[in-house]
DNA sequence: TCGATCCTGTAG
DNA sequence: CTACAGGATCGA
């Protein structure tokens, strides 16, 4: 979510009032409906995000809905005809710049929609509360980390961010959501925010500088990727597990 | 609540 | 060669 921030940040700068004169879908099975007809001589008026999600308005009444997953990036090129990488997309616009989405992998999506659907709560939404997010853990048997991921509780937080808040919230990943009181699960929804906030602030700024971003990134999390390495508070060696396919990082230690 | 699937790249 | 990768969805 700190990057799709980033990458909204950015487009909204540099794209948002554009004109587009016309799409160019080089890989079809990404997209979901017409999205070269939407996009014709339409006006990019607004770059909306929602948790991982990004919604692109067009003057045609059609929205974008785009989807970066694993390794999708949406950015602006100063030349339309000068395409370098896997671009899966390119909106060729009037004043002969272009917006690329770029996505090695291919598991990024691209639908046309007429409305922004529901998802869960918002992280860095004011209205985000800590009473709120304990009537959500009522009752719940998933494992915290596995709740944490659940876009429609709350809204953005992927595997990165999800292990380093249960790390700066002292909860081991395993631990079902529902057994968490509510002092822990208000310091739970504090490392939440903190993290989020926290990410959201250094990405945006790596974003914009040469290099790759998430290896700058990597320097600044608690224990995401680093098995084996000393945990930067107790010293023991920061651990690995699998939950629902997919690596969870945490340290014992600290983690109860 | 898993595992497989969608894809390709990279590290070991 | 195998394992793993920032995510989501589907079916068992």
């Amino acid at each position: 979510m700190p990057e799709v921030e980033a990458v909204c940040k950015k487009l909204r700068l540099e794209a948002e009032g554009c004109l587009i004169r016309r799409a160019r879908l080089l890989r079809s099975s990404i997209a979901k409906g017409d999205v070269e007809q939407a996009c014709n001589r339409a006006t990019l008026t607004r770059v909306e995000r929602r948790g991982k999600n990004i919604f692109l308005h067009l003057s045609s009444g059609g929205i974008l809905h785009v989807h970066l997953r694993m390794t999708g990036n949406l950015y602006v090129i100063p030349d339309y005809r000068f395409l370098v990488g896997a671009v899966r997309v390119v909106w060729e616009l009037a004043d002969g710049r272009g917006i690329v989405f770029e996505d090695p992998r291919a598991l990024g999506r691209i639908a046309l929609i007429y409305a922004v659907p529901e998802y869960g709560r918002e992280p860095l939404d004011p209205d985000f509360t800590a009473t709120e997010l304990a009537g959500m853990a009522k009752g719940s048997r998933k494992p915290a980390k596995l709740f944490l991921l659940d876009q429609d509780k709350v809204a953005g937080l992927g595997n990165i961010y999800a292990a380093e808040a249960l790390f700066r919230a002292g909860i081991d990943p395993r631990r079902q959501m529902g057994t968490l009181r509510k002092p822990r699960l208000e310091k739970l929804h504090s490392a939440i925010v903190a993290v989020m906030s926290g990410a959201v602030e250094s990405v945006y700024e790596l974003y914009s500088q040469p290099g790759n971003m998430i290896e700058a990134e990597r320097q600044t999390l608690m224990v995401y990727g680093r098995e084996g390495e000393p945990c930067r508070v107790c010293e023991r060696p920061v651990k690995r597990l699998a939950q629902s396919g997919r690596s969870t990082y945490y340290c014992s230690g600290c983690q109860k």
